[in-house]
DNA sequence: AATCATTTGTACTACATTCGCGAATAAATA
DNA sequence: TATTTATTCGCGAATGTAGTACAAATGATT
């Protein structure tokens, strides 16, 4: 296996998770992506992205029981595990040192000539 | 054209270049990415990237004259546009709010059940 | 000085992975 | 069974990647 590099797609939808433990799930989180991120995505998107994730080992997930409302299938709920985690700090440790370098050599207002 | 979203990797380069300004290019870049991001990417991925980059006006580049080194065809240098910096600076911003929702929960050292 | 080998660097090709939508499907309750 | 809520499927497009071919510069060879 290869595949265990973050996209960038995934890595939003990994926050996302974190952020709505532990009731994350596909339209929470196509929610939380669009208030909190300002990105709408379509939930296909966001199922094929959570299906790479579990295979990464990066998320968990179940299906939950019947709830009381009008309708509606059972909800799959996802937790990211602690290898998902670690992936996201890094991938995040990552961008960070090159923003350092950044601003060490002053670049916060723009690119001089 | 649609795509005006920043790839992972693409992201990187991007980064990468800034922090090389002026003297982005292929090999350069290269290598910061391989000392400062821990990522070894082929010259064909980052000339890739760049190409991706330039099109959507990341990036703009001009070939530079040639040098008193031993061999070497000339180089191609690259340098950020504002608008590179702006997407940069925003997919960073996005991020970084998905990351204060989680420390306000408390979820520092990893997540409860 | 013409040519060629060597070096440094860029461009192209091909393929795997990721992205993302729309349509199809499933499961729950009134 | 009609309606609602949710997930899965299928496919075209964009992104990520290695590998290979090609280009241009200079030092060496003749």
């Amino acid at each position: 296996m290869k595949g265990e590099r973050l996209g960038e797609f995934e890595e939003l939808v990994l926050l996302a998770a974190c952020n709505l433990h532990p009731d994350a799930y596909g339209v929470s989180i196509q929610e939380t992506l669009h208030t909190q991120a300002q990105r709408s995505a379509s939930l296909g998107a966001i199922y094929a992205a959570l299906d790479r994730l579990q295979r990464k080992g990066y998320v968990d997930s179940w299906v939950g029981g019947a709830t009381r409302q009008r309708g509606g299938r059972r909800k799959r709920f996802y937790q990211v595990t602690a290898a998902g985690l670690t992936a996201l700090a890094e991938s995040r440790a990552v961008r960070e040192r090159l923003w350092r370098g950044l601003e060490d050599l002053g670049l916060a207002g723009g690119l001089a000539t």
